[in-house]
RNA sequence: GGACGGGUGGCCGAGUGGCUAAAGGCAGCAGACUGUAAAUCUGCCGCCCCUUGCGGGCUACGGAGGUUCGAAUCCUCCCCCGUCCA
């Protein structure tokens, strides 16, 4: 089963759209927002949560996953669906915002990154042929070319000189995607007629994985029946998109540039990069523009790393079908929570002794059952569950927003729960 | 009764004559966070003043006196705490 985008309704004011990504692990609704797990783990959030929380799509880290446990262990073990338990679609990043945030630890050439290592200091190295081995043995469904991530502001030249590398290091990431892919179909065949057997569903299903568990253990729980993972599809290259990233910094004609040379390569789909790197919203948004203008209807665009809930509608609106962020999951461990009346600061002493859910217009199971005071009191006493309950409170809040924002392309009322939001985020909390 | 050791800002705890409104930690208060080196980080944290700048005033190192140009730091007495000996 390959990939597949499809639109299924637009927003006539708007270049909006509501799609279907299809997967082999699951359709996703677009517009959609990825929650992160950088290490195969969206922080405090375990697994069952987030399938009902209706996460759909999980973005983990090539970077994170490579340094540990390493990608040999999860292609050992299954693949990363497997590895983390998680049934549903993934993505991962190839490490070019590595290449960003550990600016003092990298240092970047033509043939890839060399780190130092943030667990031991050891050095490693990053090629965009490595990011893909790396992204190939983890199995998401979704994986990105490695890119330079550059910093603002930064002048015309060095943008240039920096997309120029991305452009390269893109050719080289699917170039060495096609020779990883193809030869996996090479040795399936080829395994097949030695073999001389008829392929089989179970010759790649999760049964035959959880035969290997079975030898080891004795007792493989995959074959349970309802297990989350009983119906986990096979992982494997012929399943896997990989997708462009356009970079220009914040100079429209390299963005155009970008796009234009990205296209010849013919990616299933692209994403906008080096955006929220600190410059104002307006250039974000016109760097957005400009690309977006580009780039071919039919396919996904995914603008990574962005962004508050208004920014959210801002993208979709400019025609983006998926974005990530670490804001809901990150800010949630500071007790930044999102609410439908604006931001709560839980650990604010205003909440000490406040009865009442955290936002009475949430239908969460953390505003259905907790109070402000308790959820501030988590907080105070540095207690685990503080992080758990924040972060299962402000996923909801985004997923549930996607939810919303989709609806409202559907029946073209964009406008006015961009609205809605504003109006609620300036009126003074309650 | 005697011998030592000790009493420092909300708590713990440095500091043994000026550079000390007094290190550091905790607690407290506020803030930041955008493809996660983040359950992290930053600022404030005796009181009162122009919210102006390494600004001004006041009060502070158990208490009361004293020595000194100058004391949390030295001396005297007192109070309290701890350990040990009777």
């Amino acid at each position: 089963m390959s990939f597949r985008f499809e639109i299924v309704a637009r927003d006539p004011r708007s270049r909006a759209r509501v799609g279907r990504l299809y997967t082999a692990h699951g359709a996703v609704d677009t517009p959609v927002f990825m929650p992160v797990g950088t290490a195969a783990s969206v922080k405090s959030m375990p697994q069952p949560l987030l399938e009902q929380l209706d996460a759909q799509l999980l973005l983990a880290n090539t970077y994170h996953l490579f340094l540990r446990p390493g990608h040999e262990v999860i292609r050992e073990l299954g693949g990363l669906h497997r590895f983390m338990a998680w049934p549903r679609a993934l993505l991962t990043d190839s490490g070019g915002f590595q290449v960003f945030s550990m600016n003092s630890i990298r240092t970047v050439n033509e043939e890839g990154v060399r780190f130092r290592s943030h667990l031991d200091g050891s050095p490693q190295f990053l090629s965009p042929e490595k990011a893909i081995e790396v992204q190939v043995a983890l199995g998401a469904d979704l994986i990105m070319v490695l890119d330079e991530c550059l910093h603002y502001p930064s002048t015309h030249e060095k943008a240039r000189r920096s997309m120029e590398l991305t452009l390269r290091w893109a050719r080289r990431s699917q170039e060495a995607f096609q020779r990883m892919t193809s030869a996996a179909k090479a040795d399936k065949r080829k395994s097949r007629r030695t073999a001389g057997l008829k392929p089989r569903p179970s010759q790649t299903a999760p049964s035959s994985r959880a035969g290997i568990a079975s030898e080891s253990t004795g007792f493989s729980p995959y074959e349970s029946e309802g297990h989350p993972l009983g119906a986990l599809a096979p992982e494997g290259t012929a399943s896997q998109a990989l997708f462009g990233i356009v970079q220009g910094g914040m100079f429209a004609d390299l963005r155009r540039e970008c796009v234009a040379r990205l296209l010849e390569m013919d990616f299933p789909g692209y994403a906008l990069g080096g955006l929220a790197v600190g410059e104002p919203a307006a250039l974000s948004y016109e760097m957005t523009d400009v690309t977006i203008e580009k780039l071919p209807e039919d396919k996904p665009r995914y603008v990574m790393g962005v962004g508050y809930p208004l920014d959210l509608i801002e993208y979709v609106r400019r025609g983006v079908d998926m974005m990530d962020c670490v804001l809901p999951t990150r800010n949630a461990r500071n007790g930044y929570l999102f609410t439908s009346t604006g931001v709560v600061h839980i650990r604010n002493a205003q909440y000490a002794r406040d009865p009442r859910p955290l936002d009475q217009n949430c239908a969460c199971a953390v505003c259905w059952r907790y109070s402000r005071a308790y959820l501030r009191h988590l907080f105070n006493a540095g207690e685990i569950l503080a992080a758990t309950l924040a972060t299962h409170h402000n996923l909801h809040f985004y997923l549930d927003l996607m939810r919303r924002i989709r609806t409202a392309i559907r029946t073209g009322t964009l406008d006015q729960l961009a609205d809605q939001l504003r109006a609620a985020e300036a009126g003074q909390e309650v």
